[in-house]
RNA sequence: GGCCCCGUAGUUCAAUGGAUAGAAUAGAAGUUUCCUAAACUUUAGAUGCAGGUUCGAUUCCUGCCGGGGCUACCA
């Protein structure tokens, strides 16, 4: 790669020049600001103590040692500290013609390491909303980065389908169902069960309130309420296996899954492996045990078992109440363990809330402390609250945003603008059809991953749907485009390849995309290291940018020699499939034509 | 109270300790006989406050002010 070959002369220069070894992985190389002359910038305010002169000095011994020695910088400027390297058009256009010659482009070798991602848990009590879908799209995503960096990926997805809430819209079913069905009510099923979920909260409410009104205390009467004392009782007869019970839940449930199954197909997710907490939630008692045996644990005078956390600057924690119940700790380390068990990952992220930073710091630290040599490579992939404009979603409020809506809503407004600018002429339904779902999709997974996950971030509905600037519709089109240009070259039977030396001089724009080009990789491994798909999101528009402003500035079958043409097709060839490369991490399709 | 995260143009988001803090959108002004105008070009506009560390701070440290979260023998 160019960056590391110039690298490497900037070492050999320290060799040469000042006697000094650097390896070449301590080199920092930068972009040229655009008001400067060069395309890489070399800060050598961090090597005076190296080259004993001055900053101007040094860069220019630097510069001049590297135009002498090198075929492919041709020329550089000093400021201040900053060296400023030109690189030669010849370089570039040999430099392009490496990369689209090369069908490994963006590869990365598998590197024999497994890693797991859980992402999504969803409560079986209620459909998914916006909350869920960043969930979703960031474990996707991540997923696919991961893949691409090399790792073995397994996607998982632990449902939580048992607990008090669970049984909650059990029991309004119950009460008020009437044997109500999906297919009767003509609703997903998830959407009937969370029906329910919100009718149970409307009496308990109305319960609770009564309670209060003939005398009772308000934090009485909230665990006094028949309502939940009801809900307590079936959680008891679920655990006792209650025929009746049991088979309520699990009629309720498969409704859920059924409309689940539809939302994720509708996003374009699907999971390797399922774990329930119906299976998993005994576990872990079992590595209480072995922690009171280890003596990383201990126990309290009621029986109940802790973990003291205090010099890792946290509070003592309860693994395990004092009726040797469990709570959601012990739960986490039994699953924990189960999923090394199932796929011995060397890496396991967790794509859970900031709400539960805390939780999982413990998790972590006990893991460790219990010896566990994979604990290094657990991590949470914690991300921030989605808002909207009216302020936080609160589910019993009503104030949440449905998945399934949304998705519509964005299918719709695809629709409509596409129909609006002409585009579906020439396409037949199907075609139409499946192009809104890319556009909506893409819109919605780009507009939701290019925010840097940890920080919460705010959803205005209206604003969010827009299909120009800085959102995946405009990628996509970029895309589109492209492939306009190579089904054309097609048909005119260019040539994929072409002389270097005889392109001639670039435009800056061409030197721009074909140094955009070069990053793939690295925006990739740093996607990859900080499990962040707002870095490759950043990439490929910065990418679809540089394409647009090279596309506006030159018509690409304007006559001039062969070679400069074939430069041309081969330059937005290498950028759809960047583009497309790019695109796919962040699970996002991109049309040939639109 | 303790701990954690976040404060950047009107708004939504960027910026491995680097140069004159970038985009998008909203505002103003332009560009289609020519490969897709969902595009492009020009223009105006921001680091909460106060210190410190150094050649250099949006970034690191301290204090304050604002927003959010965690702080259950809930999950």
């Amino acid at each position: 790669m160019l960056e590391i070959e110039i690298k490497e002369a900037v070492a050999g220069a320290f060799k040469s020049l000042f006697d000094h070894s650097i390896s070449v992985e301590d080199l920092a190389l930068q972009p040229t600001r655009k008001e400067f002359e060069g395309t890489y910038t070399f800060v050598t305010f961090p090597y005076l103590k190296i080259t004993k002169t001055n900053p101007e000095e040094s860069g220019k011994k630097i510069g001049e040692w590297l135009s002498k020695n090198t075929d492919f910088i041709c020329g550089f400027n000093v400021v201040k500290g900053f060296l400023n390297l030109e690189i030669s058009d010849l370089k570039w256009a040999e430099t392009l013609n490496g990369i689209d010659s090369d069908a490994q482009f963006g590869k990365v070798e598998k590197n024999g390491k497994k890693v797991m991602v859980e992402f999504s848990s969803p409560n079986t009590n209620k459909p998914l909303h916006l909350g869920h879908l960043r969930n979703n799209f960031l474990g996707d995503s991540t997923s696919r980065i991961l893949d691409a960096y090399g790792y073995e990926v397994m996607k998982v997805n632990l449902v939580n389908d048992r607990g008090i809430h669970i049984c909650k819209s059990m029991l309004a079913y119950q009460k008020f169902g009437h044997g109500e069905t999906p297919e009767q009510a003509g609703i997903k099923g998830d959407h009937l069960v969370g029906k329910y979920y919100v009718k149970f909260d409307q009496e308990y409410k109305r319960e609770i309130q009564e309670l209060i009104e003939s005398g009772t205390d308000p934090k009485a009467a909230e665990k006094e309420a028949p309502s939940i004392l009801e809900a307590q009782e079936m959680l008891k007869k679920w655990e006792e296996g209650d025929p009746e019970t049991v088979g309520l839940w699990e009629k309720l449930n498969g409704w859920v899954y059924e409309g689940f199954d539809q939302t994720y197909a509708t996003m374009g997710i699907h999971f390797d492996k399922m774990y329930q907490e119906s299976q998993t939630y005994l576990l872990g008692k079992d590595i209480v045990d072995e922690g009171l045996e280890k003596e990383v644990f201990f126990r309290k005078e009621n029986g109940s078992v802790w973990v003291d956390l205090t010099e890792e600057g946290m509070d003592e924690k309860l693994v395990l109440r004092g009726d040797g119940t469990a709570v959601y700790m012990t739960q986490d380390m039994g699953t924990c363990e189960k999923k090394h068990d199932d796929f011995p990952f060397e890496k396991s992220v967790y794509v859970v809330g900031n709400e539960q930073d805390y939780h999982f710091k413990v998790l972590f630290s006990i893991m460790k402390k219990l010896g566990r040599d994979y604990s290094d490579g657990l991590y949470h992939l914690s991300y921030g609250m989605v808002d909207l404009p009216s302020g936080k979603m609160k589910s019993r409020e009503g104030t949440v945003v449905d998945a399934d809506d949304l998705l519509k809503e964005m299918f719709d407004t695809a629709e409509k603008h596409t129909v609006e600018l002409g585009k579906i002429e020439g396409m037949d339904e199907g075609e139409a059809k499946e192009l809104y779902k890319k556009l909506g999709l893409g819109a919605l997974k780009y507009f939701l991953l290019k925010v840097d996950p940890k920080k919460r971030m705010l959803f205005n509905p209206q604003e969010s749907i827009e299909f120009q600037g800085h959102t995946g519709p405009f990628i996509q089109y970029t895309h589109a485009r492209i492939s306009a240009i190579v089904r054309r070259a097609d048909t005119l039977e260019i040539n994929l390849s072409f002389d270097s030396s005889k392109v001639g001089k670039l435009t800056q724009r061409e030197i721009d995309l074909i140094h955009r080009l070069t990053n793939y990789t690295a925006a990739l491994r740093e996607s990859a290291n900080d499990y962040s798909p707002a870095i490759m999101a950043q990439y490929v528009y910065d990418l679809a940018k540089d394409y647009n402003g090279f596309y506006q500035e030159v018509p690409i079958f304007n006559e001039e020699s062969k070679d400069a043409l074939s430069f041309r097709v081969a330059l937005s060839r290498a950028t759809a499939r960047a583009l497309k490369m790019g695109m796919n991490l962040l699970g996002i399709d991109v049309p040939e034509r639109m």
